[in-house]
DNA sequence: CTGTTAGCGCTTTCAC
DNA sequence: GTGAAAGCGCTAACAG
């Protein structure tokens, strides 16, 4: 039976080699020879020796490991983007300690506080919808620690974001209902104190006034991303009867909306349009042939990490932020083009 | 500006108390006067220190963190299962570090290794699909290292697994099926070299056979839980036209068999009865008024994690390894009775 | 190419 | 109630 706590000196005791030289041998360094190394790999192999990267970490104070904070995993948005940092970090030689702050602002800085104690080399955030104070981010930026916000950006100066152009896409989205025929679109939008998708709701806004289309308030539901939020829009969108378009930036809810309206029995008119943002694969089910807005997910998560381990390796004083904007597409199935 | 490397000695020396005091009171020893508590406190906050966790951990061995690997956090069964594990996790003081094998061997192993390095108390586990040899857990376990399996069980002797009854439910399933006035039921499986999926289809088998009605292998379709899976199994079933419903054990694969078939335009009668395993959110969408089965994934999270506490609070020699087996449901909705 | 030595930041016995 | 001192396991000058 293996002993759990083989060290670098029990080996260095068995061979009669110095620990250091073990240490090197282990770390593959070209100041030993070959011989040696030999030596040493087979029996660290036959000791059963597993390495303790925490005291590796604690004495080079660098622990090739970066912290990810989202919202909450399940959402498939973020479980791309965790996949396009995962591949980033990997090529990298970088570890990835992924967090759930479910929204909740507390836990939110929890987590940092875990993952700064644990030396992470940096984090990657996308803050929660609790979120409205981001002194504390600011704080540890000061300290030389670097973080950079994804999807939902640090409102502050000089600080890196990499975000996507929701407002233009849902202008765009919102005019190419428009252009179908459509002049009843009701848009599902999220939490208003939200920079994304209040930016989501003006594209959309801007695109009915520039087509001389009146914005009506009643059209636009609000949601805070809950399964109740999309059962109260299904029922408000029933007594619209006018509606002939919906244009969703908020697929969680749209979701469960559906959902809501299917176990009712009551179908939604086949001359409604639907516009989504395809996060889910579930949008992707519901209307598979129309147009839906696909959201540059995993190349968010690779761009992001890049971007944090460019942060990473270069002194503090000599960092550049900036904010990258990534470019959603509108994939246009087929014309939903309005029949009557 | 706050230092980044303020360490207890930074205190000790701003206060000329001991470090050792320093210590002690930021870990609120009885043994400190609260007076010295709060002059010690007030002078952390002040400089900005931040504990080193690393220090910490290797000096007393002890991390309270725990491992998490599944195939891919993307899959709504695995998420909610981490939803699960933190929520206990959390209760009990521990940190979650999550991972992805990605259904891949060695990434699975590497992941492991990684884990085991930076001394997590124990690890819950979700074996990759590609994962067949299970020695080197084996060998970990020896070692007196905490291994919980959930989901998909080691098939080893002396291993503490979470599994659910999938035999028992897919047996009720297809028997439900049946009862309703089905006989051409098709399943929808996974990879059958896992012995969860053959559970499954073993449960539909003998489902079948108990009601004399005929296995049929051509009407059993594997699937490696990929998209290409699915759109192979639509492109099949469409070839059987005696079909009048579907068992999918295997939600993944169906989602994008309907995907499929919706982009192509087909629709699959409604006389087609279909009960799947409500995994994904989808399937509520695509049929929430019949038939699921109701995963215990939250509830796996939960009881996985508080097996593998006591697992951690109790010496190697003193473990008692089970196997515990949950029971998913039958929600039947609606009767989805055969009206032809 | 290999050994000597010091120390990363923290905890913990043992004194007093 | 507080201090002195040792050491967790590893790495990195420096020396030879």
């Amino acid at each position: 039976m293996k002993n759990n706590n083989v060290t670098i000196h029990d080996i260095s005791k068995a061979l009669e080699i110095d620990s250091s030289t073990v240490s090197r041998a282990l770390n593959n360094s070209p100041r030993v020879s070959q011989k040696t190394k030999d030596k040493i790999l087979s029996k660290a192999q036959e000791l059963g020796y597993q390495r303790n990267s925490l005291a590796s970490k604690l004495r080079t104070n660098k622990t090739h490991s970066i912290g990810v904070i989202v919202p909450r995993i399940s959402r498939h948005f973020f479980s791309s983007v965790i996949a396009g940092i995962e591949e980033t970090a990997f090529e990298a030689g970088y570890d990835v300690i992924i967090c759930q702050s479910l929204d909740d602002f507390e836990r939110e800085k929890k987590l940092m506080d875990t993952l700064l104690s644990n030396r992470v080399d940096g984090v990657l955030i996308s803050v929660s919808m609790q979120t409205t104070s981001y002194d504390h981010f600011k704080e540890y930026q000061k300290q030389g620690f670097p973080i950079l916000f994804f999807d939902r950006p640090c409102i502050l100066e000089n600080t890196t974001n990499v975000i996507i152009d929701d407002y233009k896409i849902s202008f765009e989205a919102t005019e190419h209902l428009i252009r179908e025929g459509y002049q009843n679109i009701v848009h599902f939008s999220g939490p208003q104190h939200s920079q994304l998708y209040q930016n989501r709701t003006n594209g959309y806004k801007d695109a009915l006034e520039n087509n001389q289309i009146p914005i009506r308030e009643q059209y636009i539901f609000e949601s805070y991303l809950m399964k109740e939020d999309g059962i109260a829009m299904a029922q408000k969108i029933l007594q619209l009867p006018e509606v002939d378009a919906v244009f969703s930036s908020n697929d969680t809810s749209a979701i469960s909306a559906m959902q809501y309206l299917k176990e009712k029995g009551i179908r939604i008119p086949e001359d409604i349009a639907f516009v989504g943002f395809s996060n889910e694969p579930v949008s992707a089910v519901i209307e598979p042939s129309l147009t839906t807005v696909k959201q540059p997910d995993f190349e968010m998560g690779k761009v992001s990490a890049s971007l944090l381990f460019e942060q990473i390796n270069c002194k503090p004083s000599q960092r550049i932020h900036q904010t990258k904007i990534l470019e959603p597409e509108l994939i246009i199935r087929n014309s939903s083009k309005k029949t009557s």
